[in-house]
DNA sequence: GCCGTTTTCGGCCCGACTGTTTTCAGTCG
């Protein structure tokens, strides 16, 4: 646990007071005393300044931090860790704080589970699940039992695909053996896929001059005379070597999809050629044609050239040999952002934060869209009045909408009378997830009936990694749309992505409109804008599919 | 455990939903 030589940053700290939370919750303490280490965990982990060199009179003038907590965070910043985490930790077995990430499993479940049946693991648990033995349980039941089951279920599925985020990291971790602009991030990656399963990297640099510098950053699992695979952190990365010359089709081929290239083949080899990383064949008389650039090898097979994220064979090859690909939305396209939370609800941004946020952007505006559960109808009037003053003083205009609740019986989170007055709503589903089909959709369409509801959020639901999308029926969900006017959201968060890339294609063919929104709970993540864009552009999207592409006299008219 | 006092103890963010103990506790966002 000690680390000699090194000071413990924020976030070690924040993580031993997290996982101390944790165990005081198995342990079945006092939620409150569980709470306030949760509280400090995250003030420590937001300061902007190190924590580690602080005396204890300074440490507890942060909000959160008392004489206890200070106390330990300079036992941590001196040794790593604090005894009383380690007491607690010895009393408990290892592998039962990880039985706290399954859904429906919280604390105090947790505490019952291992004091009453002795679970110490998910095998354990899968066990009780199978025997009956949880609704037995005081204070348990069937339903409960089953609600743990399918937690167990979705626990499993964890796909270990990186999120972009997390792949932005490990590219990072990488990008700093290479030198400028002699490395390209390939593959799925490039492709703007919304999750990444293996990083592929192309660089045009001498193999053996970078083959050290490679294992200094991971561990080596495979190696050849054109590539080095590599683990880095858990993840698998893939460094293709190429020549500046040949850049051209090793940049395809990394690229992919697998699909595509079949497809692109077909077409080269009708030409008397053969597609392969150094260049194009002729199958004639086994000459290699190389090329610097992707641009010159669709060109020297008389095509238009594809956009990265258009090459998942589904009809783009066609439509370039006919020089009629979709002109893509681009970021640049982008007037403003649709779906942003402030510190009136549960986001960590005030209204000025906002604004300025939309001014660094060049924004024309940004809709303020805090959760109808929240903010009451009476502080909703007052936010208005204070998006009326913070607008005075920023070039980009805070819109007042709202993102409503559509409650689990299909009614929304506000009357009628209140949804009027604002600019834009969002209508989402935060609750009732494990509804069926049928139930779940009609929802949905009900809210999208409402003549104030402009958009439906996260239409999903899903979760990248965490929860699977709830069981609604997109097509009819598409369809009612297009027959309502009512936009469909393409969340940006990276942990969110939704609608998936296929169901955008869809919404686009129906005559659906699409709302770009990052969903912003802190002024950073206006940048995710990026990645919702790029799904738009896997989706086929031009920039009228996406009305945040409208200025704002259009996309009020749009709305009202 | 922290905080703010009506200064030494009582309240802690909160609303929706779910399941169960059918009135409240746990989970989630």
């Amino acid at each position: 646990m000690e680390t000699p030589g090194r000071q413990a940053t924020n976030r070690d700290i924040a993580e031993r007071l997290a996982f101390m939370a944790r165990l005081l919750g198995i342990a079945g303490e006092d939620r409150y005393r569980l709470a306030a280490y949760e509280r400090a965990a995250r003030q420590i982990d937001r300061l902007s300044f190190p924590v580690a060199g602080l005396d204890e009179e300074e440490l507890t003038r942060i909000p959160g931090i008392g004489d206890r907590i200070a106390g330990q965070i300079h036992e941590i910043a001196a040794t790593g860790t604090f005894g009383e985490l380690v007491g607690l930790q010895a009393t408990l077995p290892g592998s039962l704080v990880e039985l706290l990430d399954i859904p429906g499993v919280g604390p105090r479940t947790l505490h019952v589970l291992y004091k009453r049946l002795g679970i110490q693991s998910l095998d354990d648990l899968e066990q009780a699940v199978k025997g009956h033995r949880i609704r037995a349980l005081p204070g348990f039941g069937a339903k409960k039992e089953r609600a743990i089951s399918r937690g167990i279920r979705q626990f499993r599925q964890r796909s270990d695909r990186m999120t972009r985020p997390q792949a932005d990291g490990v590219l990072a971790s990488v990008a700093a053996l290479f030198m400028d602009g002699e490395y390209v991030a390939a593959g799925s990656y490039r492709r703007g896929s919304s999750t990444i399963g293996r990083l592929e990297i192309v660089a045009a640099e001498d193999r053996d001059a970078l083959a050290d510098h490679l294992s200094s950053a991971g561990t080596v699992t495979r190696e050849s005379a054109e590539r080095i695979s590599l683990s880095v952190a858990g993840a698998e990365v893939n460094v293709r070597f190429t020549e500046t010359g040949r850049c051209g089709t090793a940049l395809l081929c990394a690229t992919g999809s697998c699909g595509f290239l079949a497809r692109l083949g077909e077409v080269a080899f009708a030409r008397g050629y053969r597609l392969g990383p150094d260049g194009l064949q002729d199958t004639s008389n086994g000459r290699l044609h190389t090329f610097s650039s992707e641009e010159e090898v669709f060109s020297f097979l008389g095509m238009a050239a594809i956009p990265p994220e258009l090459r998942e064979d589904r009809g783009e090859i066609d439509l370039a040999l006919q020089n009629a690909l979709p002109d893509l939305v681009d970021l640049s396209d982008v007037r403003g952002d649709l779906h942003a939370h402030t510190t009136w609800s549960d986001g960590r941004q005030s209204l000025d934060n906002v604004a300025e946020a939309g001014d660094a952007r060049g924004y024309e505006y940004i809709v303020i869209t805090d959760h109808s559960s929240r903010v009451r109808p009476e502080a909703l009037a007052k936010q208005q009045a204070e998006i009326e003053r913070t607008n005075r003083r920023h070039t980009c205009r805070l819109l007042a909408g709202s993102e409503v609740d559509i409650k689990s019986d299909g009614t929304l989170g506000y009357e009628n009378r209140v949804l009027a007055d604002l600019d834009v709503v969002i209508a989402s589903v935060h609750s009732g997830f494990a509804q069926d089909q049928d139930v779940l959709t009609r929802r949905v369409l009900t809210a999208m009936e409402n003549e104030h509801v402009d958009i439906v959020g996260h239409p999903t639901g899903r979760l990248i990694g965490r929860r699977p999308a709830y069981a609604v029926d997109l097509l009819r969900v598409m369809k009612h749309a297009a027959e309502t006017g009512t936009a469909l959201e393409i969340n940006a968060s990276p942990h969110r992505l939704d609608l998936e890339d296929i169901y955008i294609w869809h919404a686009k063919k129906e005559g659906v409109k699409l709302a770009a929104g990052t969903d912003a709970h802190r002024s950073g993540e206006f940048a995710n804008m990026r990645y919702g864009i790029l799904l738009a552009r896997r989706g086929w999207c031009t920039p009228d599919d996406i009305i945040n592409t409208l200025s704002l006299s259009a996309l009020l008219e749009w709305a009202s």
